[in-house]
DNA sequence: GAAAAAAGTTGAAGTCATTCAAGTTTGCAG
DNA sequence: CTGCAAACTTGAATGACTTCAACTTTTTTC
């Protein structure tokens, strides 16, 4: 993680990783199948921290369904960056798409899912506290909120001088909008 | 394009297209710069068809939201796998993510940005007409279906065996969903 | 405690994208 | 037509990921 955080994926050499943990290549490769997996597995301790922290916010959300998104959602955003830097991001991206069938791709997208998966449980927190109105499915609905985010933070991590101020302003003004039409009936 | 449908795009060598081109190695690195533009200009070509196809609903939309933006959505999807194969158009995903800042990858991602600005101008066609609520945003509302449809065809060319009907019912339920909500008050 | 099996380690070799210095062809001015 | 500049072409060299056969160490079995 110190060296793809501080230097390009590219530029990171498995003999460099050998050498800092002093084995051989041979020995990186009988613990990770590909280069791309020991990236993969660095970013997916990031994002189990987000989900983790995402939970308590889904047990307990505030009133109102435009803050309790957005406070859910800038918290992802605001954590993101804690330990994986832009290029890191893109690179697990790039890697779960290219290659879908690998385990490190299939835990990537598992991880996308999940994530999905809460703000779908959030939707239904607020539906069953009456503040979304009651004929939206909240799992569909959900998961179109998350591909919003998602769409977003993947414009974030690909333009390298976005602001995270930058980001969080374009998802609330797509998350106000949208809360002018679910409020109840 | 031949060699890219035919086979995984790792296995065809740049040698390959060489020898088919009657060029060498270097011939073929003085017209692209890398393996990957190669593969971007053929998306590229497909993706414009896409958007030609896209200008003939938009000028005549048929009557009601949901229909209107599902058969805007339906013909790109129908169009996607004409001259591509799944893994092509997960290479370019891929490239576009991983490369931000090279030609290729700015430009597929310019085609993303149109292909979104086209959904944006149906809902402000229908808006017009009066079969979707006033008060929306239509470029930001349309920019969350765009989304949504981009994030479906993701999964559907990450999944291999994701059918074109189950990528169209998957949308089309996601559609439904929020056209319950968007027609006027 | 010895033998056998399993697990771990190694680094040289293979493969392929990419680069580059040298050579070749084309276009153009006088 | 001549000479020069620009554009094009070439393929061997480079660098980095990945593989693999040989070797070591650890664990299990009897």
């Amino acid at each position: 993680m110190t060296q793809f955080r501080a230097g390009a994926y590219r530029s990171v050499r498995i003999e460099d990783l050998a050498e800092a943990a002093q084995v051989s290549v041979g020995t990186v490769y009988n613990y990770y199948r590909t280069k791309g997996d020991i990236l993969i597995a660095t970013v997916a301790l990031e994002v189990e921290e987000i989900l983790e922290a995402g939970r308590a916010i889904v047990a307990d959300p505030p009133s109102g369904a435009e803050t309790a998104l957005l406070q859910l959602i800038f918290q992802y955003y605001d954590h993101s960056l804690e330990y994986l830097s832009k290029e890191m991001w893109r690179t697990a991206m790039a890697l779960s798409i290219e290659a879908p069938g690998t385990p490190s791709g299939q835990r990537y997208r598992d991880l996308d899912r999940r994530l999905a998966a809460q703000v779908s449980d959030l939707v239904a927190a607020l539906q069953a506290r009456g503040e979304v109105r009651a004929d939206l499915d909240a799992a569909l609905f959900g998961e179109m909120v998350f591909h919003t985010l998602d769409t977003l933070f993947r414009e974030f991590v690909v333009v390298e001088d976005m602001t995270l101020p930058a980001l969080r302003a374009r998802v609330g003004a797509r998350i106000a909008n949208l809360a002018r039409v679910i409020g109840p009936v």
